[in-house]
DNA sequence: GTGGTCTAGACCACC
DNA sequence: GTGGTCTAGACCACA
């Protein structure tokens, strides 16, 4: 895995890992890789680790049974979609169309290039 | 204006500007306001009102006239359009649809939706 | 049996077993599980169970007899008892009435609620 | 300020401080200490007092200006106490009730201990 | 073996 | 000056 500069390499991993349970590489209840074990893989400090999977806790994404190891929350998939789907219609749509706006493309033309790309 | 705790507040004000700048509220050869106004006005660290204005010059939207202030260049406009422009056709638009196809909308609700915002 | 997340494993089945001393439904003298069978029972690791029964053992609750088994102290219910009797009067009760001040509910509203409960 | 070590130091700093928000030695959107001078202050190490400023971050109790400092939430007094009483209608007050059956404390008798302490 | 916390020290971007 | 991230290394409780 390789790093971006722009982003923290914790959040960076913590995308992974959400990625990895949306297409199924990691399904619902499975154990994850441990600290330790994901740190040594990635060539990265376990403390780093540590707050990806901090965070994923808080995000309701992983589960941690005591002495065992990070699960696979039941419903991440559906967490992970909802908390995306909302972010799309909340920021990322109305701020595309105000950029694409301010750059003077018109409704039609803008549609076109959707048609394009696809 | 109220700040984004995302993107570094310099990079904010310059944003702010160059939409003043293609929106005509700052029209071309015009004087921008003194860094020390625009400073007070957002209550902001005059020197990150400098960082802004450096920036700004380096993409030559602005010039500077020593002794007497900032200007906005008379391409600026022209400047701005050209640079958003590709930024919006080689990243924005792509990333877009990359994310519209991750969240599960299809092209024809995509449309939809859009209409619907405008 | 389900497990909360703040407590050690070991020590909230202690819980479990000293409540089911006090209730009855472990009568002193009788023999409770085997390591392994509980062990089984709740899914968990037998050294986990260990630590329990070293545990209850060492608060004088159960007896070991070599190769036989654990087995409720005839005195545990009035070991219980008294032992939890001075830890609600020393600690839980004042602590209770602290925080129930600090969240701003007044005596008569607390007795109210307690009715409620019960 | 002495720690306690059944708990961790970057929460019972955190407890600290939401303690001198709802009484108001830090009163809302007032500056409270940076990350190092509170370090250098409880002889910690920075890195522990910017995991409490997180914790408090997240539960929306402090805010975060830009190379500026943290500040206190308008309205982390009001969050604080809320999130207080619903734990303590939750979790507390059942589990206490529970607790003072099982030692075997009738209401009447809980409720004249709770006259005597006030 | 697992996670969890803490320290010491470094480097960075930003205000 | 401010916060933010990361590393290296240590120590602990728990399963």
């Amino acid at each position: 895995m390789e790093f971006n500069n722009n982003k923290s390499i914790f959040l960076q991993i913590a995308d992974n890992i959400t990625e990895k349970v949306v297409n199924g590489t990691f399904p619902p209840g499975e154990k994850i890789p441990s600290v330790r074990e994901l740190a040594a893989d990635l060539g990265v400090n376990p403390n780093t680790i540590m707050r990806t999977y901090n965070e994923l806790q808080a995000m309701k994404i992983i589960d941690n049974k005591r002495g065992i190891g990070f699960f696979v929350n039941p419903d991440a998939r559906e967490t992970i979609l909802e908390q995306k789907k909302s972010e799309f219609f909340d920021h990322v749509l109305p701020q595309f169309l105000h950029q694409a706006k301010l750059v003077g493309i018109s409704i039609p033309e803008l549609k076109k290039h959707i048609d394009k790309l696809n």
